[in-house]
DNA sequence: TCTGGGGTCCTAATCCCC
DNA sequence: TCTGGGGGATTAGGACCC
Protein backbone atom coordinates (compact mmCIF):
# COMPACT_ATOMS: atom_id res chain seq x y z
CA UNK A 1 0.00 0.00 0.00
CA UNK A 2 1.15 3.45 -0.47
CA UNK A 3 3.76 4.82 -2.41
CA UNK A 4 6.56 5.06 -0.90
CA UNK A 5 7.55 1.39 -1.67
CA UNK A 6 9.23 3.12 -4.24
CA UNK A 7 11.53 5.43 -3.16
CA UNK A 8 15.51 5.43 -2.46
CA UNK A 9 16.39 3.51 0.84
CA UNK A 10 20.00 3.75 -0.11
CA UNK A 11 19.60 7.33 1.19
CA UNK A 12 18.33 6.33 4.49
CA UNK A 13 19.52 3.70 5.64
CA UNK A 14 21.43 5.63 8.40
CA UNK A 15 18.26 6.24 9.92
CA UNK A 16 17.10 3.30 10.54
CA UNK A 17 16.78 0.66 13.80
CA UNK A 18 19.27 -2.10 13.71
CA UNK A 19 20.58 -4.65 16.69
CA UNK A 20 18.30 -2.45 19.46
CA UNK A 21 20.08 0.70 18.95
CA UNK A 22 18.49 4.05 16.71
CA UNK A 23 19.37 7.48 16.42
CA UNK A 24 18.12 10.51 18.57
CA UNK A 25 14.64 10.37 19.43
CA UNK A 26 13.88 13.01 22.05
CA UNK A 27 11.74 15.35 20.62
CA UNK A 28 9.83 12.51 18.38
CA UNK A 29 6.73 12.35 19.73
CA UNK A 30 4.71 11.21 16.57
CA UNK A 31 4.75 7.85 15.39
CA UNK A 32 2.90 6.67 12.24
CA UNK A 33 2.46 2.76 12.54
CA UNK A 34 1.54 0.69 9.09
CA UNK A 35 0.83 -2.96 8.58
CA UNK A 36 2.66 -4.88 6.34
CA UNK A 37 0.92 -6.02 3.35
CA UNK A 38 -2.02 -6.11 5.49
CA UNK A 39 -4.83 -7.55 4.05
CA UNK A 40 -2.27 -10.03 2.30
CA UNK A 41 -0.82 -10.99 6.26
CA UNK A 42 -3.92 -11.49 7.50
CA UNK A 43 -5.56 -14.16 5.03
CA UNK A 44 -1.90 -16.05 5.30
CA UNK A 45 -2.04 -15.88 9.20
CA UNK A 46 -5.52 -17.87 8.61
CA UNK A 47 -4.05 -20.37 6.36
CA UNK A 48 -0.11 -20.92 6.97
CA UNK A 49 0.71 -23.43 4.80
CA UNK A 50 0.52 -20.10 1.91
CA UNK A 51 3.46 -18.65 4.26
CA UNK A 52 5.99 -19.46 1.62
CA UNK A 53 3.71 -18.77 -1.80
CA UNK A 54 3.30 -15.57 -3.19
CA UNK A 55 -0.05 -14.55 -2.38
CA UNK A 56 -2.16 -11.36 -3.82
CA UNK A 57 -5.87 -10.34 -2.11
CA UNK A 58 -8.02 -8.33 -4.48
CA UNK A 59 -10.97 -8.28 -7.28
CA UNK A 60 -10.55 -11.57 -8.64
CA UNK A 61 -13.47 -10.85 -11.51
CA UNK A 62 -12.51 -9.33 -15.00
CA UNK A 63 -11.96 -6.20 -13.93
CA UNK A 64 -10.69 -6.88 -10.65
CA UNK A 65 -7.39 -4.68 -9.32
CA UNK A 66 -5.10 -5.80 -6.92
CA UNK A 67 -5.66 -4.55 -2.81
CA UNK A 68 -2.22 -6.35 -1.20
CA UNK A 69 0.52 -8.32 -1.74
CA UNK A 70 3.02 -9.98 -0.14
CA UNK A 71 6.66 -9.68 -0.62
CA UNK A 72 7.04 -12.90 -2.44
CA UNK A 73 4.63 -11.77 -5.05
CA UNK A 74 6.32 -8.28 -5.31
CA UNK A 75 9.02 -9.40 -6.02
CA UNK A 76 7.04 -10.69 -9.67
CA UNK A 77 6.76 -7.16 -9.98
CA UNK A 78 3.21 -7.33 -8.46
CA UNK A 79 1.74 -4.40 -7.14
CA UNK A 80 -1.28 -2.93 -5.30
CA UNK A 81 -3.68 -1.20 -7.96
CA UNK A 82 -2.13 -3.36 -10.67
CA UNK A 83 -5.47 -5.12 -12.42
CA UNK A 84 -5.15 -8.53 -11.44
CA UNK A 85 -5.20 -9.92 -14.71
CA UNK A 86 -1.74 -8.44 -15.39
CA UNK A 87 -0.69 -9.84 -11.85
CA UNK A 88 -1.89 -13.15 -13.28
CA UNK A 89 0.15 -12.67 -16.19
CA UNK A 90 3.53 -11.72 -13.89
CA UNK A 91 3.06 -14.96 -11.66
CA UNK A 92 0.65 -17.27 -12.65
CA UNK A 93 1.64 -19.51 -9.65
CA UNK A 94 0.47 -16.63 -6.92
CA UNK A 95 -2.88 -17.62 -4.75
CA UNK A 96 -5.23 -15.29 -5.56
CA UNK A 97 -7.96 -14.66 -3.22
CA UNK A 98 -10.60 -12.40 -3.11
CA UNK A 99 -11.10 -9.96 0.07
CA UNK A 100 -12.21 -10.71 3.43
CA UNK A 101 -13.41 -7.40 4.21
CA UNK A 102 -15.11 -8.54 7.94
CA UNK A 103 -11.41 -10.06 9.05
CA UNK A 104 -9.61 -7.07 8.52
CA UNK A 105 -12.07 -4.86 10.11
CA UNK A 106 -11.39 -7.33 13.16
CA UNK A 107 -7.73 -7.57 13.06
CA UNK A 108 -7.51 -3.64 13.06
CA UNK A 109 -9.68 -2.72 15.53
CA UNK A 110 -7.62 -5.72 18.02
CA UNK A 111 -4.35 -4.05 17.04
CA UNK A 112 -5.73 0.19 17.27
CA UNK A 113 -6.60 -1.38 20.72
CA UNK A 114 -3.09 -2.00 21.30
CA UNK A 115 -2.23 1.63 19.98
CA UNK A 116 -4.99 3.03 22.51
CA UNK A 117 -3.70 0.88 25.41
CA UNK A 118 -0.43 3.23 25.05
CA UNK A 119 -1.84 6.73 24.14
CA UNK A 120 -5.51 8.54 23.70
CA UNK A 121 -3.75 10.28 20.71
CA UNK A 122 -4.58 7.73 18.32
CA UNK A 123 -5.22 8.92 14.99
CA UNK A 124 -6.51 5.64 12.56
CA UNK A 125 -6.37 6.84 8.64
CA UNK A 126 -7.39 3.45 6.92
CA UNK A 127 -7.14 -0.27 8.06
CA UNK A 128 -3.74 -0.78 8.45
CA UNK A 129 -2.65 2.77 9.49
CA UNK A 130 -2.55 5.42 12.09
CA UNK A 131 -0.51 8.00 14.20
CA UNK A 132 0.06 8.36 17.60
CA UNK A 133 1.12 11.19 19.56
CA UNK A 134 3.21 9.66 22.41
CA UNK A 135 4.21 12.93 24.21
CA UNK A 136 2.18 12.00 26.94
CA UNK A 137 2.88 8.28 27.30
CA UNK A 138 6.73 9.12 27.16
CA UNK A 139 6.73 10.14 31.03
CA UNK A 140 3.85 7.51 32.49
CA UNK A 141 5.74 4.27 31.02
CA UNK A 142 9.11 6.01 31.28
CA UNK A 143 10.54 5.20 27.14
CA UNK A 144 11.70 7.01 24.75
CA UNK A 145 9.74 6.71 21.59
CA UNK A 146 11.52 4.30 20.12
CA UNK A 147 10.85 2.09 23.13
CA UNK A 148 7.42 2.73 22.70
CA UNK A 149 7.53 1.85 18.95
CA UNK A 150 9.43 -1.09 19.67
CA UNK A 151 6.97 -2.43 22.70
CA UNK A 152 3.90 -1.56 20.03
CA UNK A 153 6.18 -3.74 17.02
CA UNK A 154 6.61 -6.68 19.40
CA UNK A 155 2.72 -6.85 20.43
CA UNK A 156 1.57 -6.57 17.16
CA UNK A 157 3.23 -9.40 16.44
CA UNK A 158 2.80 -11.40 19.82
CA UNK A 159 -0.95 -10.82 19.59
CA UNK A 160 -2.02 -10.73 16.13
CA UNK A 161 0.52 -12.88 13.94
CA UNK A 162 1.09 -9.88 11.69
CA UNK A 163 4.28 -6.95 11.44
CA UNK A 164 4.11 -3.45 11.45
CA UNK A 165 6.73 -0.98 10.19
CA UNK A 166 6.88 2.56 12.67
CA UNK A 167 8.06 5.63 11.95
CA UNK A 168 9.66 8.03 14.48
CA UNK A 169 9.82 11.86 13.93
CA UNK A 170 8.89 15.06 15.24
CA UNK A 171 5.77 15.68 12.01
CA UNK A 172 3.08 13.28 11.07
CA UNK A 173 4.50 13.77 7.05
CA UNK A 174 8.23 12.43 8.38
CA UNK A 175 6.91 9.87 10.59
CA UNK A 176 4.64 8.51 7.67
CA UNK A 177 7.47 9.00 4.85
CA UNK A 178 9.59 7.17 7.58
CA UNK A 179 7.39 4.49 8.05
CA UNK A 180 7.16 3.63 4.53
CA UNK A 181 11.19 3.33 4.20
CA UNK A 182 11.52 0.55 6.76
CA UNK A 183 9.40 -1.78 5.34
CA UNK A 184 8.99 -4.25 6.14
CA UNK A 185 9.18 -5.34 9.67
CA UNK A 186 11.22 -1.98 10.65
CA UNK A 187 11.66 0.77 12.32
CA UNK A 188 13.08 4.50 11.14
CA UNK A 189 13.77 7.80 13.57
CA UNK A 190 14.24 10.81 12.09
CA UNK A 191 16.04 13.38 14.50
CA UNK A 192 14.30 16.56 14.65
CA UNK A 193 17.80 18.33 13.47
CA UNK A 194 18.14 16.45 10.91
CA UNK A 195 14.89 16.28 8.78
CA UNK A 196 16.01 18.39 6.22
CA UNK A 197 18.67 16.06 5.61
CA UNK A 198 16.52 13.46 5.74
CA UNK A 199 14.02 15.06 3.25
CA UNK A 200 15.49 17.03 0.59
CA UNK A 201 17.52 14.04 -1.39
CA UNK A 202 14.10 12.61 -1.67
CA UNK A 203 12.05 12.68 -5.56
CA UNK A 204 9.12 15.29 -5.29
CA UNK A 205 7.09 12.34 -5.40
CA UNK A 206 7.94 11.60 -1.64
CA UNK A 207 5.92 14.38 -0.80
CA UNK A 208 2.30 14.07 0.81
CA UNK A 209 -0.25 15.21 -1.86
CA UNK A 210 2.27 14.72 -5.15
CA UNK A 211 0.82 12.03 -7.77
CA UNK A 212 1.48 11.27 -10.85
CA UNK A 213 0.22 14.56 -12.29
CA UNK A 214 1.51 17.08 -9.77
CA UNK A 215 5.03 15.31 -10.06
CA UNK A 216 4.98 15.67 -14.27
CA UNK A 217 4.17 19.32 -13.61
CA UNK A 218 7.07 19.60 -10.83
CA UNK A 219 9.61 17.92 -13.06
CA UNK A 220 9.12 19.98 -16.41
CA UNK A 221 9.80 23.31 -14.56
CA UNK A 222 13.24 21.16 -13.10
CA UNK A 223 12.05 20.39 -9.80
CA UNK A 224 12.79 17.13 -9.62
CA UNK A 225 13.48 16.39 -5.73
CA UNK A 226 12.28 17.50 -2.41
CA UNK A 227 15.15 19.87 -1.86
CA UNK A 228 14.41 22.05 -5.02
CA UNK A 229 10.84 22.57 -3.88
CA UNK A 230 12.10 23.83 -0.27
CA UNK A 231 14.03 26.52 -2.31
CA UNK A 232 11.93 27.70 -5.15
CA UNK A 233 9.86 30.90 -3.98
CA UNK A 234 6.23 30.28 -3.28
CA UNK A 235 5.57 33.12 -5.92
CA UNK A 236 6.86 30.23 -8.58
CA UNK A 237 5.68 27.49 -7.24
CA UNK A 238 1.86 28.77 -6.96
CA UNK A 239 2.47 29.41 -10.59
CA UNK A 240 3.31 26.03 -11.62
CA UNK A 241 1.00 23.90 -8.79
CA UNK A 242 -2.09 26.66 -7.71
CA UNK A 243 -2.12 28.40 -4.40
CA UNK A 244 -3.27 25.72 -2.16
CA UNK A 245 -0.92 22.79 -3.31
CA UNK A 246 1.90 25.37 -3.53
CA UNK A 247 2.24 26.34 0.36
CA UNK A 248 1.13 22.90 1.50
CA UNK A 249 4.06 21.29 -0.30
CA UNK A 250 6.57 24.27 0.44
CA UNK A 251 6.07 24.23 4.30
CA UNK A 252 6.64 20.09 4.19
CA UNK A 253 9.58 20.37 1.84
CA UNK A 254 11.00 22.55 4.14
CA UNK A 255 10.26 20.75 7.21
CA UNK A 256 6.69 22.49 8.55
CA UNK A 257 4.00 20.86 8.93
CA UNK A 258 1.96 21.52 11.98
CA UNK A 259 -1.34 19.18 11.96
CA UNK A 260 -2.18 17.59 15.21
CA UNK A 261 -2.90 14.25 15.95
CA UNK A 262 -6.59 14.05 15.83
CA UNK A 263 -8.44 11.21 17.58
CA UNK A 264 -12.23 12.80 16.18
CA UNK A 265 -12.66 13.03 12.70
CA UNK A 266 -16.16 13.71 11.44
CA UNK A 267 -16.70 11.90 8.48
CA UNK A 268 -17.60 14.33 5.07
CA UNK A 269 -19.74 12.21 2.49
CA UNK A 270 -20.74 8.10 2.60
CA UNK A 271 -21.33 6.38 -0.52
CA UNK A 272 -20.79 2.82 -2.53
CA UNK A 273 -20.47 1.97 -6.00
CA UNK A 274 -19.76 -0.22 -8.35
CA UNK A 275 -17.84 -1.41 -11.37
CA UNK A 276 -20.08 -3.86 -13.52
CA UNK A 277 -17.99 -6.63 -15.38
CA UNK A 278 -19.11 -5.95 -19.03
CA UNK A 279 -20.25 -2.44 -19.95
CA UNK A 280 -24.36 -1.83 -19.46
CA UNK A 281 -26.37 0.62 -21.81
CA UNK A 282 -29.58 -0.66 -20.72
CA UNK A 283 -30.56 1.93 -18.59
CA UNK A 284 -33.11 -0.31 -16.38
CA UNK A 285 -30.25 -2.62 -15.21
CA UNK A 286 -28.15 0.37 -14.15
CA UNK A 287 -31.56 1.63 -11.92
CA UNK A 288 -31.53 -1.90 -10.32
CA UNK A 289 -27.69 -1.32 -9.46
CA UNK A 290 -28.54 1.95 -8.28
CA UNK A 291 -31.04 0.55 -6.20
CA UNK A 292 -28.63 -1.71 -4.49
CA UNK A 293 -26.28 1.19 -4.08
CA UNK A 294 -28.54 3.80 -2.13
CA UNK A 295 -29.50 0.61 -0.23
CA UNK A 296 -25.98 -0.04 1.01
CA UNK A 297 -25.45 3.82 0.91
CA UNK A 298 -28.29 4.92 3.08
CA UNK A 299 -27.61 1.69 5.66
CA UNK A 300 -24.32 2.87 6.64
CA UNK A 301 -25.70 6.64 7.15
CA UNK A 302 -28.47 4.78 9.72
CA UNK A 303 -25.42 2.75 11.01
CA UNK A 304 -23.57 5.91 11.92
CA UNK A 305 -26.84 8.01 12.99
CA UNK A 306 -25.87 10.56 10.18
CA UNK A 307 -28.28 12.20 7.38
CA UNK A 308 -26.82 13.83 4.00
CA UNK A 309 -28.90 17.04 1.87
CA UNK A 310 -26.57 16.55 -1.18
CA UNK A 311 -27.08 13.18 -3.29
CA UNK A 312 -24.28 12.79 -6.59
CA UNK A 313 -24.59 10.45 -8.75
CA UNK A 314 -21.24 9.00 -10.30
CA UNK A 315 -20.96 7.22 -14.26
CA UNK A 316 -17.92 6.21 -15.24
CA UNK A 317 -18.22 5.67 -19.06
CA UNK A 318 -16.71 2.58 -21.22
CA UNK A 319 -14.26 4.90 -22.39
CA UNK A 320 -13.17 6.08 -18.90
CA UNK A 321 -14.99 9.27 -18.94
CA UNK A 322 -16.46 9.91 -15.72
CA UNK A 323 -18.78 12.50 -14.68
CA UNK A 324 -20.43 13.45 -11.56
CA UNK A 325 -24.01 14.83 -11.30
CA UNK A 326 -25.64 16.23 -7.49
CA UNK A 327 -28.61 17.51 -6.31
CA UNK A 328 -29.35 19.23 -2.83
CA UNK A 329 -32.68 18.33 -0.95
CA UNK A 330 -34.69 20.44 1.27
CA UNK A 331 -33.91 18.46 4.13
CA UNK A 332 -31.27 15.79 5.17
CA UNK A 333 -32.31 12.06 4.59
CA UNK A 334 -31.22 8.90 5.38
CA UNK A 335 -34.05 7.07 3.56
CA UNK A 336 -33.52 4.88 0.77
CA UNK A 337 -36.13 5.56 -1.58
CA UNK A 338 -34.98 9.31 -1.49
CA UNK A 339 -31.52 8.45 -2.05
CA UNK A 340 -32.60 6.04 -5.09
CA UNK A 341 -35.36 8.55 -6.75
CA UNK A 342 -33.14 11.71 -6.38
CA UNK A 343 -30.13 9.70 -8.13
CA UNK A 344 -32.77 7.94 -10.76
CA UNK A 345 -33.63 11.85 -11.68
CA UNK A 346 -30.06 12.92 -11.93
CA UNK A 347 -29.44 9.74 -14.12
CA UNK A 348 -32.36 10.49 -16.44
CA UNK A 349 -32.29 14.13 -16.46
CA UNK A 350 -28.60 14.89 -16.45
CA UNK A 351 -26.74 12.05 -17.99
CA UNK A 352 -26.30 11.60 -21.75
CA UNK A 353 -26.28 8.49 -23.03
CA UNK A 354 -23.46 5.55 -23.67
CA UNK A 355 -22.57 2.53 -22.44
CA UNK A 356 -21.52 2.42 -18.64
CA UNK A 357 -18.55 0.72 -16.95
CA UNK A 358 -19.13 2.41 -13.51
CA UNK A 359 -22.06 3.79 -11.41
CA UNK A 360 -21.97 5.07 -7.69
CA UNK A 361 -24.23 7.20 -5.37
CA UNK A 362 -22.90 9.70 -2.65
CA UNK A 363 -24.52 11.46 -0.08
CA UNK A 364 -22.72 14.73 1.48
CA UNK A 365 -22.80 17.43 3.64
CA UNK A 366 -23.66 15.52 6.10
CA UNK A 367 -25.40 15.87 10.09
CA UNK A 368 -26.47 14.20 12.88
CA UNK A 369 -29.73 12.23 12.64
CA UNK A 370 -31.26 13.57 15.60
CA UNK A 371 -34.23 15.91 15.50
CA UNK A 372 -34.80 15.66 11.88
CA UNK A 373 -37.83 13.19 11.99
CA UNK A 374 -39.89 15.78 13.06
CA UNK A 375 -39.38 17.47 9.33
CA UNK A 376 -40.33 14.07 7.50
CA UNK A 377 -43.87 14.16 6.01
CA UNK A 378 -46.12 10.89 6.49
CA UNK A 379 -44.52 8.77 3.49
CA UNK A 380 -40.90 9.84 4.39
CA UNK A 381 -41.56 9.02 7.60
CA UNK A 382 -43.37 5.54 6.78
CA UNK A 383 -40.17 4.45 4.17
CA UNK A 384 -37.93 5.03 6.90
CA UNK A 385 -39.79 2.96 9.36
CA UNK A 386 -39.30 0.46 6.37
CA UNK A 387 -35.89 0.90 6.60
CA UNK A 388 -35.29 0.61 10.09
CA UNK A 389 -37.36 -2.63 10.07
CA UNK A 390 -35.15 -4.04 7.19
CA UNK A 391 -32.09 -3.18 9.29
CA UNK A 392 -33.11 -4.40 12.38
CA UNK A 393 -33.77 -8.04 10.21
CA UNK A 394 -30.66 -7.72 8.05
CA UNK A 395 -28.89 -7.54 11.57
CA UNK A 396 -30.40 -10.35 13.33
CA UNK A 397 -30.73 -12.73 10.11
CA UNK A 398 -27.87 -11.53 7.66
CA UNK A 399 -27.12 -9.60 4.83
CA UNK A 400 -29.42 -10.77 2.39
CA UNK A 401 -32.51 -11.03 4.20
CA UNK A 402 -34.28 -8.73 3.16
CA UNK A 403 -33.78 -7.44 -0.65
CA UNK A 404 -36.06 -4.87 -2.52
CA UNK A 405 -38.41 -6.86 -4.85
CA UNK A 406 -37.11 -5.27 -8.28
CA UNK A 407 -33.46 -5.99 -6.13
CA UNK A 408 -34.34 -10.01 -6.81
CA UNK A 409 -34.21 -9.60 -10.73
CA UNK A 410 -30.32 -7.43 -10.08
CA UNK A 411 -29.35 -11.01 -8.69
CA UNK A 412 -30.55 -13.19 -11.41
CA UNK A 413 -28.41 -10.86 -13.63
CA UNK A 414 -25.48 -11.35 -11.59
CA UNK A 415 -25.91 -14.82 -11.30
CA UNK A 416 -26.06 -15.18 -15.18
CA UNK A 417 -22.84 -13.80 -15.48
CA UNK A 418 -22.91 -10.01 -13.95
CA UNK A 419 -25.10 -7.97 -16.87
CA UNK A 420 -26.09 -8.35 -20.20
CA UNK A 421 -24.35 -5.96 -22.86
CA UNK A 422 -27.17 -4.82 -24.78
C1' DT B 1 -1.38 -3.19 -18.24
C1' DC B 2 -5.85 -1.07 -18.71
C1' DT B 3 -7.23 0.73 -14.84
C1' DG B 4 -11.61 -1.10 -7.68
C1' DG B 5 -13.83 1.17 -3.99
C1' DG B 6 -13.78 3.99 -0.10
C1' DG B 7 -12.92 8.58 0.76
C1' DT B 8 -10.80 13.96 1.14
C1' DC B 9 -9.58 18.36 -0.60
C1' DC B 10 -9.09 22.06 -4.02
C1' DT B 11 -10.53 24.94 -7.92
C1' DA B 12 -13.53 27.15 -10.98
C1' DA B 13 -17.92 28.39 -12.88
C1' DT B 14 -22.45 29.89 -11.98
C1' DC B 15 -26.29 31.66 -9.52
C1' DC B 16 -28.45 34.37 -6.13
C1' DC B 17 -28.72 37.92 -2.68
C1' DC B 18 -27.48 42.20 -0.85
C1' DT C 1 -33.98 51.16 -13.10
C1' DC C 2 -29.47 49.84 -14.30
C1' DT C 3 -24.85 48.39 -13.13
C1' DG C 4 -21.15 46.53 -10.34
C1' DG C 5 -19.16 43.79 -7.04
C1' DG C 6 -18.58 40.91 -2.85
C1' DG C 7 -19.74 36.66 -0.76
C1' DG C 8 -22.09 32.35 0.13
C1' DA C 9 -24.15 28.17 -1.78
C1' DT C 10 -24.30 24.92 -5.32
C1' DT C 11 -22.42 22.17 -8.94
C1' DA C 12 -18.79 19.78 -11.58
C1' DG C 13 -14.37 18.08 -12.28
C1' DG C 14 -9.80 16.66 -11.05
C1' DA C 15 -6.06 15.03 -8.21
C1' DC C 16 -4.83 12.48 -4.52
C1' DC C 17 -4.70 9.00 -0.64
C1' DC C 18 -5.05 4.03 1.14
Amino acid sequence: MGRSGQLPRGLVDRYRATDGRWPDDTACPILHVDMDAFFASVEIRERPDLRERPVVVGGTGPRGVVSSANYRARTFGIRSAMPTAHARRLCPDAVFLPTTFHLYQQVSAGVMAIFRDVTPLVEPLSLDEAFLDVSGALRRLAHTPGQVAESIRARVEAEHGITCSVGVASTKFVAKLASGLCKPDGMLVVPKGEILQFLHPLPVSALWGVGQRTAERLTSVGLNRVGDVARTPLARLRRTVGNAAAEHLHALANGRDERRVEPETVDKSVGAEETFDVDRTDRDGVKRELLHLAERTAAALRGRGLCGRTVSIKVRFSDFTTITRSRTLPVATDVTQEIFRTACRLLDEQTPPGAIRLIGVRVEQLGEESGRQLLLDAPERGWRDADQAADQARAKFGGAAVRPASLLERDRDSASGGGRPE
